[in-house]
RNA sequence: GCCGACUUAGCUCAAUCGGUAGAGCAACUGACUUGUAAUCAGUAGGUUGCGGGUUCAAGUCCUGCAGUCGGCACCA
């Protein structure tokens, strides 16, 4: 006999050898029937697994997010199943459950026509209420198993030796697998494949290209149609479409690829964006400078960008006595500002700011709409502070990154602080002491500020570590927006000096930072977090004057319009021949924030009837008032919300 | 760059087995003179991404290239 301690500090005996299911079932058939694995010990157990000894145990059920794990584990067990009955020479990669769902990497010729009879077949398993049984094999019989397929028999390699090596078997199919899975194919019921992809096995790109099966699984049906739905959505609010849709921005092979044009409203919601990124860093103590797009190939080398980007930097242009690059970043530009005079220790910290045009020569496959191009603007500045003022700058740019997070709405996915690979000389500065103190500065900045940081290593500059601020687009892409690198390299590099209080001499650090990044991926993310419906600071035009008879009110409009006008609102007067309704249904469309309409009552007792994008009432209110609400909302960066959201 | 899919009018999409490229919206012209999500009629709009091939005949089949998209790799 055993005994099992329960959450609730509760113990009961069981037989040896019981299994979860077994007293899940003894308490309650419902229990049993909601469950789809368990902790014992703090390990992860399936079901079926039987326990030897006295142990405090935890169901898993349904509800739970580990749960929803172990189904798509499970469902991407079931594709393997399903592509090796159709495809007999199919070879394995890996298979695990991510965020939304499960993959399965496999090397065989499908392609996406080929889904529909996988995901028949997958059914056909499903009707077959296969058990899924967990064993332990040796390292031998491991390699015996897996004999015929050299990717298994890699990760088996791979295991450590102290490790047990588990296979989980349902049916005829048994997979290399850690586990936890669901006891029996039956309970897979409310799945789809939605893509295939090639993927590098093991995420090398000197490996070959394996196809990646996505799908996702979901307990109930329910569940199942509300995330094809998200999907959906996802596509009606892709910056691409409504970048199109709204006259926002373009692209064209003939202007090159990864080059975007903004249009009129794309132009004038930057030029929005710009004009409050500017404002507000002047109000930070910020000195803004321009500087040439162009660099020469010395600068790059001196900097060490040239040794590490050059395969990603446009070629060089080669003149008469110079070799010019289109630069991909202006550090080094600014580093040569700083230099080019003595400075003191009082000038420090010293902030320089830029709207930093750049080219970077990103993979052709890399390209995204705006979210990754190959010309682009960045928010870009290179603050120059003496080692005792590096916490302060620090707090203050976090300060002002949050600033700018609450004006627009942007809400942190979590902070990353990117460390180097010390193993990868190639690709960062060789200096432990270096690195080693930069890190170490960076972890007490963050905990000074309470911020709760993940590390990644690996994630750093060539320079430097960094804080990464990494935020979620509404497409689900992880991107970063904002970051804070510290930088011991450049300033050596560069030669950079301050006199100090001694009147010696000592060298400043830099720090860089990106605050919203680039104009285009910032874009992207704004079109995609307000669905194209731009607050009413940011949007190209704010409102849309329609009057109700062009002939009767056009005056009126006129006269209206000269108001809006005078208080730089951006408006249009819509004089077509044509019904309100017509003239609403675009207006909305384009989701203008704003459409009045003016006909004889409004005339007759000046006033504007509105009504706000998304919205279905209309409000009539005098001229004044309907400046003074605009006015109010332009100046609060007021975020609407739409009727039936 | 790699794997896969896609590319037809300004936009969204049709075109059966290879057999005369078509619709809605937008644009333009005219009528209607409009009170909150599409008034009616007409006109024009195409080297089917670009090139090569197979065929009596190619939007459709084969092939090369380009671009776009979904991923992977990359991302100072």
């Amino acid at each position: 006999m055993i005994h099992i301690t329960f959450p609730d500090g509760s113990v009961k005996t069981y037989e040896k050898g019981i299994t979860l299911a077994e007293i899940a079932q003894s308490i309650s058939p419902s229990l049993r029937k909601n469950s789809v694995c368990g902790k014992v010990n703090g390990t992860l157990y399936d079901l079926n697994r039987p326990i030897e000894e006295d142990a405090e145990i935890v169901l898993i059920t349904k509800q739970d997010p580990e749960a929803f794990c172990v189904l798509n584990h499970s469902a991407a067990h079931l594709l393997a199943q399903a592509v090796k009955r159709l495809f007999p020479d199919a070879r394995f990669g890996v298979g695990p459950a991510i965020d939304e769902g499960f993959y399965y990497d496999i090397d065989a010729p499908i392609s996406e026509s080929d889904l529909d009879r996988i995901e028949a077949e997958m059914r056909k398993i499903v009707n077959e209420a296969l058990d899924v049984e967990r064993r332990v094999v040796s390292r031998e019989e491991a390699l015996q198993m897996f004999s015929h397929d050299p990717y298994k028999l890699e990760l088996i390699h791979d295991i450590p030796e102290e490790q047990e090596i588990t296979v989980y078997t349902q049916g005829e199919f048994t997979d290399l697998c850690e586990g936890i899975h669901i006891g029996n194919t039956k309970h897979i019921q409310h799945f789809k494949l939605l893509s295939v992809a090639g993927a590098y096995w093991r995420g090398k790109s000197d490996n070959p290209m394996l196809t990646r099966i996505y799908g996702t699984a979901h307990f109930t049906k329910e569940s199942l149609e509300q995330y094809l739905k998200v999907l959906e959505e996802r596509k009606e609010r892709d910056h691409k479409k409504l970048g199109k849709d709204l006259e926002i921005f373009m692209f064209h092979p003939l202007v090159g690829q990864g080059l975007p044009i903004y249009l009129p409203n794309g132009a004038k919601i930057r030029q929005q964006i710009e004009r409050y990124i500017v404002d507000l860093e002047e109000e930070y103590g910020y000195l803004h400078v321009y500087t040439p797009v162009m660099g020469s190939v010395e600068l790059y080398k001196t900097s060490g960008h040239w040794e590490h980007y050059r395969e990603d930097m446009f070629a060089p242009i080669e003149m008469e006595n110079d070799a010019l690059v289109l630069r991909p970043m202006s550090c080094p530009h600014h580093m040569m500002i700083y230099k080019s005079k003595l400075r003191s220790y009082r000038d420090l910290p010293m902030k320089l700011a830029e709207q930093v045009i750049q080219h970077r020569y990103e993979a052709s496959g890399a390209l995204n709409g705006l979210e990754r191009v190959r010309g682009m603007t960045l928010t870009d500045s290179h603050m120059f502070v003496r080692l005792d003022q590096i916490e302060e700058v620090f707090r203050e740019t976090l300060e002002l990154i949050h600033r700018v997070y609450q004006d627009f709405g942007v809400e942190v996915d979590y902070y990353r602080l990117s460390l180097r690979d010390p193993d990868n000389k190639e690709k960062y500065f060789d200096d432990d002491n270096m690195w080693n103190q930069a890190e170490e500065m960076l972890r007490r900045a963050l905990k000074k500020n309470n911020i709760e940081y993940i590390e990644a290593k690996g994630e750093a500059a060539f320079y430097g570590p960094k804080l990464d601020i990494q935020i979620k687009t509404a497409m689900g892409h992880d991107i970063t927006l904002s970051t804070i690198q510290l930088d011991f390299l450049l300033p050596e590099r560069f030669d950079l000096e301050y006199v100090n209080e001694q009147g010696g001499r000592s060298r400043p650090v830099v720090i860089h930072r990106g605050l919203i990044g680039t104009y285009e991926r910032f874009m992207a993310y704004l079109i995609e977090m307000y669905k194209g419906a731009f607050p009413l600071w940011l949007a190209p035009r704010q409102v849309d004057v329609i009057p109700v008879n062009p002939h009767a009110h056009l005056d009126y409009a006129k006269e209206v319009a000269k108001r809006l006008k005078a208080h730089r609102i951006r408006y249009h007067v819509d004089e077509r021949d044509e019904k309100i309704g017509y003239k609403i249904r675009e207006s909305q469309m384009k989701k203008v924030p704003y459409s009045i309409v003016l006909g004889d009552k409004e005339v007759e007792t000046q006033t504007v009837t509105y009504r706000r994008y998304g919205q279905k009432q209309a409000v009539t209110v005098s001229i004044d008032e309907f400046i003074d609400l605009l006015r109010y909302e332009i100046e609060h960066k007021v975020r609407h919300q739409r009727d039936e959201e």
